[in-house]
RNA sequence: GGGCCCGUGGUCUAGCUGGUUAUGACGCCACCCUUACGAGGUGGAGGUCCGGGGUUCGAAUCCCCGCGGGCCCA
């Protein structure tokens, strides 16, 4: 069976999707023989489809495990999936118009279409070659997922690490309903700014306030001005007494405050903005809540009591110019939040206070950094991301939302002590919301009042816990102890701050050890224009209009050429630029196939080799440590961009050529020689680039060293190994000057119209340094370029020569004569053929330039030069010192 | 506003422990049908290495100041 004449990956890579997965290739088990490397790998959310960003970050993860699997590794590679989360409820509520007022069928609904989601996201995941273990997947809303979740929640409340405590929710007036950061958003609009004078407490004189919101005045706390403002710097520490209200507040700096906008002193108020929080917190003032769910005044704001917001905007307005402190109303173009998921809505959100739960983390922020100093980062930088976030956390986490598709709080309060009552362990999971508590009273206070939290956690909650999940943490002592801390936790920049640091704490609080050894961080992809891939800009392409044209392999080939912890802009070009690849390694092996096909390398391989094959040898043994260094670093865009050159250039372009003749000819021993390299360079090309094309690489190997080699795939052989004594760098040199010579001589060729294998009558290579080389590779220059006579000769051609550049090497001259270096430069110009000549007499020269002595080797100066010739009978040709004459 | 990162021909990218012709690719132009491949081969045009200052014999590379972009946070 000989390889069909076009490379077609859309038959080629579902056949072999297919046979690893009926061949369990990627089964994972505990075998305490081998090494074990296990990977917390990242579960994308359950939207349905994988996009390019996932593409890229996951595939990458495929890499990292296939390559460890090639080292010898026995690898535990799950893939789970994150269920919970906002788009799935909303979708529920709209698509299906089901409400969550029926929480049960709501539930039932959101976890229909997520198994849904789930089958098409897996198979995509297949159709990218992903070599995960799928007997291993798990999701977050699995029974057993969520009973870990609950129980690591246990931990917490036992190690008094959970509270409540009020906390500013975004809250619709209108829907009556708290809302997620996603469901609001900012709508520039026109309004006022008032300019209010707050009157001292103590002495005469007052504080300019400039707002947006008088009504908030009644829940106003404090009044910040910038610390560096000389307008108000002996003003702080004082108090302003709010007008109306009559109560005193302290007047604070910060250097948040932007001297610049309005008077440069702004009131304080629960909460007009989110810097109020910030400020709240940040200072620990307290929450007085002038606004209700309904939108309306509450006690605080007496007399205007009951009235809307709007309404009350008016009066005090209206109430604080009668008094003379309104001294100024601007109109204002600003943001102002409103509930604009929904467009129907569109109200203007409140920053209400309700109770939430907290995981306290702020008391553990130094210990998450320092434990995140033991991880290895990759690329080093992106720690400090992290360290950054630590640092300037101001508040603890808030886990708990008013939601409903989420993993419940395992928690139940007495309604009338607010003593917490938590689920028993042996119960887990448990949903509070249908659920009976585990006892009939209150343990401290004997009521029977007692009511299961509605609220459910953070997705992140969920997601922060996968290492302790994998790595079956409290369920299998030993899977547990083979596979923890994970080797490997790769995962996005964007979010190093929730995902990472989470799971950093969390599991650090729950096993006093870090997560992982190592974390591997991937840019963010970019559309083709360049820009943030998003669907308002258009610009997204979506896996699935990539893969039908160009097949999984170019699309992977695509993210291994992105560089680590950078953006990587989505190109067409370059997948085609890839397929193209593919193709042309498709047809070195087409080539190829009719040579080593059944060759039996094993009994020929300690041959003495030629020095050609010697060369291209060397340069597959440097370009696999170079490709082991690298992949040991998760780095795959250098070396992949190396092994695409290598393949296309010098195997292709330059060795397959200069073999020809050889595998043609009958030189039986050369021949064989011949196929020995061949064979063993590209049977090792295959291995480099199985990780990153496993489809293209099983179907070659398949399909040209099965036979021979007897692994049933290529993905359970084993990386290539390096080895020193094929690394020659004699033979480099040789086919580096055999290279150059023979393009030089395509070129003549190219230029005169004449096609690559056309006979030449009559070439003459004169050569100096080079000649004895010259003379090994005699027969395959001859040979590769078709040259009935081909004569190599010591010597210097009688031509007329012009040097066409001279001047210094700079790396070995410059250390050495320093400040004298632009003279030295100018002097080699000024006497270029006598240096020229005295170089090649007695190979250095020696002169003065400012008193001083300079003495410069062959080394030490670069000359280049031209050869012309008077007749027409004759071209030439400069390569290094050789000198190539075509004589027609 | 804060932290981190990035800025190299039209586009993407290498180089960035300093060494003078700045890497490769896509695209563009010209030429070549060559026994694995025209989805190929050969050559060419195209750059103030974001801007400004400094250090140095020498700066894309090191330092300072700007400008622009990204991610996250506020």
């Amino acid at each position: 069976m000989a390889l069909p004449k076009n490379y077609d990956p859309n038959e080629i890579e579902p056949k072999w999707q297919k046979f690893w997965l009926d061949e369990k290739i990627y089964k994972y088990e505990p075998d305490e023989r081998r090494p074990n490397y296990s990977i917390d790998t990242p579960p994308p959310f359950t939207s349905g489809t994988l996009h390019l960003g996932h593409v890229l970050s996951h595939t990458w993860i495929d890499i990292v495990a296939r390559y460890r699997r090639m080292r010898g590794f026995n690898v535990m590679f799950p893939q789970g999936f994150d269920n919970h989360g906002l788009p799935t409820e909303l979708k529920v509520e709209k698509e299906f118009g089901i409400s969550k007022d029926q929480p049960e069928l709501f539930l039932q609904k959101c976890i229909e279409w997520t198994w849904e989601a789930i089958e098409k996201m897996r198979n995509q995941f297949i159709r990218i070659g992903y070599s995960a273990d799928w007997d291993l997947e798990y999701h977050t809303m699995d029974d057993e997922y969520k009973a870990l979740v609950q129980k690591t929640l246990l931990e917490f409340y036992k190690k008094d690490m959970l509270y409540q405590d009020k906390h500013p929710v975004f809250w619709c007036p209108k829907c009556r309903t708290s809302l997620a950061k996603a469901e609001v958003g900012y709508v520039e609009e026109d309004g006022y700014l008032y300019y209010i004078k707050l009157p001292l407490a103590d002495e005469e004189g007052f504080v300019p306030i400039a707002t947006t919101r008088p009504e908030l005045m009644p829940a106003c706390v404090a009044v910040f001005v910038h610390p560096e403002d000389e307008r108000y710097k002996h003003l702080v520490g004082k108090k302003v007494k709010l007008p109306i209200f009559e109560r005193e507040v302290p007047i604070l700096a910060d250097e948040d405050v932007d001297p610049s906008f309005g008077t440069g002193a702004v009131y304080n108020c629960t909460y007009g903005d989110e810097q109020d929080i910030i400020w709240q917190k940040r200072y620990n003032l307290p929450v007085i809540i002038a606004i209700d769910e309904r939108g309306r005044m509450t006690e605080v704001a007496g007399k205007y009591k009951g009235m809307t917001a709007q309404e009350a905007k008016e009066a005090i307005a209206k109430d604080l110019e009668e008094m003379g402190l309104l001294y100024e109303k601007k109109k204002v173009h600003h943001r102002v939040l409103r509930h604009t998921e929904r467009s129907s809505c569109m109200a203007p959100i409140e920053l209400l206070p309700k109770k939430q739960w907290f995981i306290r983390v702020k008391d553990y922020t130094q210990e998450v950094v320092e434990v995140s100093k033991q991880i290895k980062w990759y690329p080093e930088d992106m720690f400090l991301r992290l360290k950054d976030w630590a640092d300037s956390m101001d508040w603890d986490w808030v886990i708990s939302r008013q939601r409903v598709f989420g993993t419940p709080l395992p928690f139940w309060v007495c309604k009338d002590c607010g003593e917490i009552i938590p689920a028993r362990e042996e119960d887990l999971p448990v949903d509070p919301r249908f659920d009976k508590p585990p006892v009939d009273k209150c343990p401290k206070c004997g009521s029977t009042n007692i009511e299961g939290v509605k609220d459910v956690l953070d997705c992140w909650i969920d997601s922060s816990i996968t290492p302790l999940a994998i790595s079956k943490w409290g369920k299998d002592e030993k899977w547990f102890s083979i596979n923890f801390p994970n080797n490997l936790r790769p995962q996005g920049t964007d979010i190093i701050r929730t995902w990472a640091f989470y799971t950093i704490f969390r599991t650090y609080i729950l096993t006093g050890e870090k997560p992982w050894h190592d974390i591997l961080i991937n840019g963010m992809v970019a559309g083709p224009d360049g820009r943030k891939m998003s669907k308002s800009y258009g610009n997204v392409v979506s896996p699935e209009e990539v893969i039908p044209k160009y097949g999984a392999d170019a699309l992977r080939i695509w993210t291994a050429l992105a560089p680590p912890g950078e953006d990587h802009p989505f190109k067409w070009e370059t997948v085609d630029y890839n397929y193209r690849f593919l193709q042309k390694l498709w047809n070195i092996f087409r080539f190829a196939e009719r040579h080593i096909k059944g060759f039996d390398y094993e009994q020929h391989k300690n041959i003495e080799l030629e020095p050609l094959d010697k060369w291209i040898l060397s340069r597959l043994h440097r370009l696999i440590k170079f490709a082991t260094s690298e992949l040991e670093n998760y780095r795959f865009n250098l070396f992949t961009r190396e092994l695409m050159t290598f393949v296309w250039h010098e195997v292709a372009d330059e060795y397959l050529e200069m073999i020809k003749h050889r595998l043609y000819g009958n030189d039986e021993e050369s021949k064989l020689k011949a196929k020995v390299a061949l064979y063993e360079l590209l049977y090792n090309v295959l291995l480099l680039l199985a990780p990153i094309a496993p489809h293209i690489t099983e179907e070659l190997y398949q399909g040209l060293f099965k036979e021979k080699v007897k692994a049933k795939s290529i993905h359970l052989l084993s990386w290539p190994e390096y080895k020193e004594e094929r690394v020659d760098e004699e033979a480099e040199k040789i086919g580096e000057l055999a290279s150059e010579i023979i393009g030089a001589m395509r070129r003549y060729k190219n230029s005169h119209g004449l096609s690559l294998n056309a006979k030449l009558k009559h070439v003459a290579v004169y050569a100096l340094d080079s000649y004895d080389t010259l003379k090994q590779i005699e027969k395959d220059i001859a040979g590769t370029m078709n040259i009935e006579k081909l004569e190599i000769i010591k010597g210097e051609p009688a031509l007329e020569e012009r040097i066409t550049e001279i001047k210094p090497n700079f790396k070995s001259v410059g250390p050495k004569y320093g400040k004298l270096v632009p003279k030295i430069t100018a002097y080699l110009k000024e006497n270029a053929k006598e240096v020229s000549r005295k170089l090649k007499e007695k190979g250095k020269v020696e002169f003065e330039i400012e008193g001083q002595k300079v003495e410069l080797s062959k080394e030490d100066i670069v000359i280049r030069k031209a050869v012309f010739s008077e007749g027409e009978e004759v071209e030439t040709a400069v390569v290094k010192d050789v000198v190539i004459l075509f004589f027609a």
